[in-house]
This record gives C-alpha cells, structure tokens and sequence, in this order.
DNA sequence: TTGGATGCAAAAGTTTTGCACGGTT
DNA sequence: AACCGTGCAAAACTTTTGCATCCAA
C-alpha cells in the first residue's frame, strides 16, 4: 500500500517528514493510536516532531479524511486511526485495554429499518463492544 | 420513581444534599451529561457543591453502579447518567442535538455470537446511531 | 464521635494556540 | 517568494488530589 501516502497529500496537505512518518505508524498499527503514543514512537524513530506537530498533523489529516479521530478510549484521550471509510467497530478488552477492530458491521439493514420507523435520516452509528479478551480472561479466572 | 433515591443510598454512600441534588439532576436528564452541566444546574438550583465534589460525587457512584460513565462526547469530556441496567442505545440528531432512547436493542443475540467467534467474555456494548430528525431533514431540505 | 464528604486551591494530564523560524511547492 | 508546517512555550481545559473543615450516621 505504498500509494496510501500518496493519496493523502494529493488534497492541498504538504508532503514532510513528519507527517508521512505519521501515516506510517497509523499504516503500521492495527489498532487506534493516541497522539502520544505516535509522538513516542517518532522519538524512537529518531524523528524530530514535536507532540503539537502531532496534533496539529493529526487535525489536518482528520480535516482531509485521512484519518479518523474517536473517542472510545477510557482515560479520556482521542485515539486516531487511518480513516478505511468503511464501518468499523471496536472490541474492547477491559483488562488490558487492547482494541481490536471487528471486520463487519452486525447493522447492516438495520439502519434502514430504523428509517422506517422514526423517519429521521440516517447518517451513521457508532458501536463499540467491551469485554475480556481470551489472555485476561485467564489470569482472572473469569 | 422516588426510590430511585434510597437505591442509590442503600451502598453505603452517604446521602448528601449535593449528591441527593446530582442524582436529581440525573435522573431528569433524558441524555448523559457531563460533570460540568451538572455543576451548572446545581448552581442554578442554587445548591453548592464545588466541581470536584461533583466529580468525587460521580465517580464514587460509578463505583458503586449507580451511575456510568462513558466517553463518547466528540469534545473530550466524559459524559455521565443513570446506570439503568437495561440497554439503552441513543439516536442522535445532528442537527438540533436531541437525542432520543431507543427502546430496544438490535445486537440481541450478536454478543454470544461474538462470545464463540473470538473467545472474549463480553459484557455490554455501547451503540449511538446518528441522523438528522425529521424536523431538521425538513429546515435543511435534506 | 468518627469516618466519610466537601471546598478551595493547586497539580496533573490532554489538547490548543501564539509567534518566530524553517521547509515545500 | 509565498505559504504552510514546525518547535517551543504558554495557555486552555478537563479531571484529580492534598488538606483543612464540615456533616451525616
């Protein structure tokens, strides 16, 4: 998927180290980030960005589509994710806070139904699902 | 729905005037809310309680099940309202902002389905479905 | 009376912003 | 060259905490 990075700067966002190093974490990680996680794993990197040139990186990309910002994280920060335009939905583990992106969408005709039903227009939903993922369930004993 | 009162006091939680008045607040709000507009309608009420007795107050409720917490709000703030054991899943206006309960819940037998596809014990989700009421749909021609 | 609850102020954590400077186009 | 992006520091905002005081049980 090399031509991802290009395709998010061919709508007016500037091409710099920064960001693409950026769009290779989000690319790289399966599960949404936070802006400090990214700004962590550039230092590793050895990449020189500040945590406000995250931000700032994140809201622009977010402006343009790129990215989505969602707020599902229990510790009240955003979490950032390429935005894959399609549906996506959350398991989330309570022991060890892993998120782990569902590949389908259990609404399917839902929506349509709902239409029907209260004559609003749908635009989207939002759904995330909690639990304990096998490991913690384990060391629980639940 | 009186008792509602003397259930949330029956923890072991000490029942103050500022908690019995949070509670209030709570149980008037159709929608979450957040610890700062229940610090403003108390202050309205002309009932005093600091901010932060406001979130002592929640989060010692959230402890003991009274109240959830969740951390949906695009603003960043948690957002707070009854723990009402059942289900409840919102349909939220994106113009006017209302938001209505709906009574039932469309992931019924998804979760043991899930249960068996990834081996996760789950314990709830949270689904918030957004759209445009009819009324807005009509103002912007939608 | 006694332990928990409150108020105030200060601290901690996340995100935003102002401004001067630097890099892309 | 023009404009956008960046770094740094400070500000804004939400939430937590320390400590003295107060109040419900």
């Amino acid at each position: 998927m090399k031509d991802c990075e290009s395709a998010a700067f061919s709508n007016g966002l500037k091409k710099t180290k920064q960001r693409s190093a950026i769009l290779e974490i989000l690319q790289k990680n399966s599960q949404p980030v936070s802006a400090e996680q990214i700004f962590l794993e550039l230092s590793e990197k050895k990449i020189s960005a500040s945590l406000s040139t995250v931000y700032r990186s994140l809201e622009a990309m977010a402006q343009k589509g790129v990215v989505t910002k969602i707020n599902i994280s229990s510790e009240g920060k955003a979490l950032f994710e390429l935005n894959t335009n399609m549906h996506r939905h959350y398991l989330v583990c309570l022991g060890c806070k892993k998120i782990i992106a569902l590949d389908y969408c259990p609404l399917e005709g839902y929506e349509k139904k709902l239409e029907g039903e209260t004559d609003f227009f749908i635009v989207g939903h939002r759904l995330d699902i909690f639990g304990y993922c096998p490991e913690c369930r384990k060391k629980s004993g639940s």
